[in-house]
DNA sequence: CTGTTAGCGCGTTCAC
DNA sequence: GTGAACGCGCTAACAG
């Protein structure tokens, strides 16, 4: 941090005071057009900056934006964070950026961090080891808004934008039915995790609105969406009868279990039908193309920086929460297959 | 930004005096360890936070780390940005992360707000439509850190990590000239990028080293790597004879040209040859399954980051420029087919 | 070991 | 219209 020449450099230099210079600085009206020009010209010159720091320390504001995500290599959350970039950068905020790696600790050390920089606002999606609401409820206690999204925590006096996870689910699992399922297997998230129960909530109303009874044994929980989704598909898969269809957490999982089903010597859809969550790019390239759930990441990351600026500029005081809608997008993993005509 | 709760107040709490408190909240040696444990007693109870930018002010020190890149969804820089994260995050740096989607303004604009920030020191990407240094020559000239990554500006004195594009390219090539292939095509990236520049001329190096002629009808540039990649596939593929093979700068125009060609009857790898560019996720996905060259985009950033706080702490006067080695990923979409027991 | 003083760079009263 | 003085929250230098 050299900034070497300061507002005192430009007065110096000029024979003026600083405060002149402030003025001069901040379209103040009570200073002479004269003096204000000379002083920007010398100001250029100089390549002064006023800092920050400095700044902030008197207005009480310092336009930073804190943004902690569970993690940022995934296409829900880059997304996400694109829109809360695209949004702050209009309002002139800037948005320090921290992933918690899933890890609670490092979530609320990173809080801690951004607490000390003074953020105007902070905007998170919490981690799945997230049980502990504490230092939630003391970033509201500060004062300083707050907007949940996505990952939210239910206990915490706040705004929240969440995606309608349990339609989209619900959605998916009509669809499969309305394609004749009735054997139809849920690959669930983290047990921890609010948008998991969502999504399991979801298939489990749309199976009972159709009348379909609930095979416990046909809902498996992973622990990481990544790494153990291949052993909960696994074990849907032992069971006998086998599903007629299978809805997966989210689309990577879902192509794997495909391509293991392949491997089996299963067709799909014709012997199981697949559908994801996300519509990441995978879902428009797999063989067949990935059936799934549209989320509206970017503008989830939109809203919530939107809902958020509002707060802090006082234009609203209440909080408020908003569920966006997802979109099923159909394609060839959930195709009807006439089965007395297909040979194979 | 509100932090009602002062230095002051601890100490007026306390009834001692504010250096006392400040010492003891540093760990400094000469304190009591009895005051030292009520002060931090007290600190947690009154929910203390130290003022950032008044320290800011005293140690000329933000540890703010600015990271531009041209776009924040894409594979290749959400995974370096979580490099980055990782390694800043172990030394205490925060990054304000500003996106130029592409933009050479916005870019200008992102670097003046954040050199008002007075950050530690700055990561960059350029963008596709800049040419212009003089904002980071500005940079270079306040003594601020400046690593710049993957997308590099030549004329700008800092230290820089890129990846070895041009070999990537080459062993792409090489590896289709192996499979017998002899006319092969180039789908290049913006003409104004180092990187497109580089990958071509790895391209045209193999074709030279193998003896291969270069057509120039084979080699197409595109404006953008997203909507522009069809016009230029297509244009390549107006070509007669067809190229026997063609060499991508993204994994997803190689994959969108595979489906093409796939419509129009050709087959992969048997009649045309494909490989795609950075692995992403989407190249394990496609049928056939892609060939493509592995960027280390995650480590490029932890190294980018890691360059940078040598350079912030004085370990490293020299400006050093790192070049990382790319890794052919080799799948069915440039597998051999022997033609003669081949049918269709 | 602790308290007092000064000053980091800037904006904001007040006088003039 | 302009300048001097004060304070934002904190640390560093100096006393004691």
């Amino acid at each position: 941090m050299k900034s070497p020449v300061t507002i005192k450099d430009v007065a110096a230099s000029l024979g003026i005071s600083v405060s002149t210079v402030s003025r001069a600085m901040r379209n103040a009206k009570d200073v002479s057009e004269a003096t204000r020009h000379t002083v920007l010209k010398k100001v250029k010159r100089l390549q002064y900056h006023p800092n920050y720091s400095a700044q902030c320390l008197i207005n009480q504001k310092t336009n930073l934006i804190g943004v902690i995500v569970p993690v940022l290599h995934s296409n829900y959350f880059s997304d996400a964070i694109s829109g809360i970039s695209d949004v702050l950068a209009e309002s002139n905020y800037q948005m320090i950026v921290c992933q918690s790696n899933e890890n609670y600790k490092i979530e609320q050390a990173s809080i801690s961090k951004l607490l000390g920089y003074n953020i105007d606002g902070l905007l998170i999606s919490v981690s799945k080891s997230t049980k502990n609401d504490k230092i939630f409820k003391e970033v509201v206690n500060r004062n300083i808004p707050l907007v949940m999204f996505d990952r939210i925590l239910d206990s915490v006096d706040c705004s929240k934008v969440t995606v309608d996870e349990y339609e989209g689910a619900y959605k998916a699992v009509e669809h499969l039915i309305k394609k004749g399922c009735v054997r139809i297997a849920h690959l669930a998230g983290p047990q921890d995790l609010l948008i998991s129960q969502n999504r399991k909530q979801g298939y489990l109303d749309a199976l009972n609105d159709y009348g379909l009874k609930v095979n416990p044994n046909m809902v498996v929980h992973c622990k990481s969406f990544e790494d153990d989704a291949p052993r909960a598909f696994k074990k849907i898969l032992m069971n006998d009868p086998l599903p007629d269809a299978i809805c997966f957490i989210n689309d990577q999982s879902a192509i794997d279990c495909m391509k293991y089903l392949h491997r089996k010597g299963l067709s799909i859809p014709r012997d199981i039908k697949i559908v994801g969550f996300n519509n990441d790019p995978v879902s428009t390239v797999s063989d067949p193309s990935l059936t799934t759930v549209m989320q509206p990441s970017y503008e989830v990351g939109k809203l919530s920086a939107g809902l958020l600026i509002d707060e802090i500029d006082g234009k609203r005081t209440r909080h408020v929460n908003y569920e966006l809608r997802t979109k099923l997008v159909v394609r060839e993993s959930t195709k009807s297959v006439r089965q007395e005509t297909k040979k194979d």
